[in-house]
DNA sequence: GGGTATTTGTCCGTATGTATT
DNA sequence: AAATACATACGGACAAATACC
């Protein structure tokens, strides 16, 4: 059996799609439809559209059919800004594929980024946090969680790490469920006199946990991954201050990264943050 | 049906497989032990079983059964590191996973980088290819692919396009099969007198396609996604003189941004470029 | 190399459950 | 309520890959 069948049968479909005789959105003839029409058993033709969901190119609902996935405008976010960035994402410009397809003809839409109000927990620094902050495991910190979207849509998922000496030493204001408005850069350097001068990204792919895949609408079986970014941010003296983990579904999100002199993008359009 | 039977049963297994019942490497029992145990029938097993290889905690082998995966030992790699540098990554520090669970007791082993002659075409630059080097769609672009392993191990694939005229105005070693051993960075310096002053690397994470599944032996299935990273050179004239598509899979690769003064990691080993 | 046992992969038919329209 | 479409589950048969003697 070097081709099975029900690859054979999936190829066919996937020629169609791709060659665009089915376009995005589009229903596919039903399981018993296909089943007459390619004469193998209905579980046959079932594995075949399983083999196509896990390559992304179709999606099966109960009750309605199965349908040819639509392309998700990304967003596409800077991660190099300039030294004193506040934490998470930068710059986010308009999808259009990454690939300078950009329309002109009509003027972009800004998009509105909002966020849930900071969930604060004290929590004793794991292996990773510890490491990062450079504290002894167990210490206590300062945690910070918040739900970002774009347009409404669920976007990223954002947690802060501060080390609890901070909240203590005169940046109480860490530990208060609102935000920050001048942002916790400019509110660490007024309180405890801590410039950030850098900081550096860690960027992993891995599935997402339950929690994630349904924050972000994923499927449950883990076929599409999330980005997780570690930001660990230096102050003066080259000592870590902060460090913000970032979840970002890897369907809707593409990022930028420049190094040394880089022209402007032509396509950004406003920061966000 | 609130939790249908197949998931019940890759819960079950997937708890051993976390608290560490079922070491990585170690083989589960066949389906038709499990379909005695569980009391259902061997489908249902492979259904739990598939569930699980969708999360990426088991692999099936025909022959031999199913087996807990081995967690791979990252590569991670730097991705600012200098205007100068050559096109694609530019440091690799051995795993340890990205989180600081350095082992210091005993030295790191350097990670030997190999790689394919380049292998040379002249094509038409592609809608991607004209965009990032700002040529008109179509015109002619000079092509250089390499396969890269560490250690052994497919790591990455790599393409560089240059505009063609670079072969017939002085470079014309740009279409040489041979390696260029000062680098194309210098090369191009050399005799365009092209200095590359930035570059802007484009992130995003897709399905392999199959030439990348079965280069870096990937599960067909598509459920491991690969990295592209998009990395566009520009010379001192802000136009861009190169773009280099590199694919990492997601599996056993992560990457660091450093932005603003960032302090050295004491991990990084050897400059691999 | 060949043969055999073991294990997963493919394919079929059928029945019933669940979600949506 | 009824019809439609996908989801789950069972049982059986044979194929293909691998390991081992």
């Amino acid at each position: 059996m070097a081709n099975p069948r029900y690859r054979q049968i999936a190829e066919v479909l996937r020629e169609q799609i791709e060659s665009g005789a089915l376009q995005p959105g589009r229903q596919l003839r039903t399981e018993i439809e296909l089943r007459e029409r390619y004469g193998a058993s209905r579980n046959t033709i079932r594995d075949a559209i399983k083999w196509l969901t896990t390559l992304g190119l179709v999606e099966t609902k109960p009750g309605q059919g199965t349908f040819v996935v639509q392309k998700i405008d990304p967003f596409v976010t800077t991660l190099t800004a300039g030294p004193e960035r506040p934490g998470g994402a930068a710059v986010v410009i308009p999808g259009q594929d990454g690939y300078g397809e950009i329309d002109r003809s009509q003027p972009v839409q800004p998009r509105k980024l909002t966020y849930t109000s900071p969930q604060i927990e004290i929590q004793k620094a794991d292996r990773i946090v510890a490491g990062q902050l450079q504290l002894a495991e167990g210490s206590q910190v300062i945690s910070r969680h918040q739900r970002r979207y774009i347009d409404g849509t669920p976007w990223s998922l954002q947690t802060s790490f501060y080390p609890r000496a901070f909240a203590v030493t005169g940046a109480d204001r860490l530990v208060d469920a609102d935000d920050i408005r001048e942002g916790t850069v400019q509110y660490l350097a007024d309180t405890l006199g801590l410039r950030q001068v850098g900081y550096r990204n860690w960027i992993k792919v891995r599935p997402p946990d339950v929690t994630e895949a349904s924050f972000f609408g994923l499927p449950q079986d883990g076929r599409v991954g999330v980005f997780e970014i570690l930001e660990t941010a230096f102050d003066q003296t080259a000592t870590p201050m902060r460090l913000t983990v970032t979840i970002f579904p890897t369907d809707r999100n593409q990022f930028i990264v420049n190094a040394g002199e880089v022209p402007a993008d032509q396509f950004i359009r406003e920061d966000l943050t």
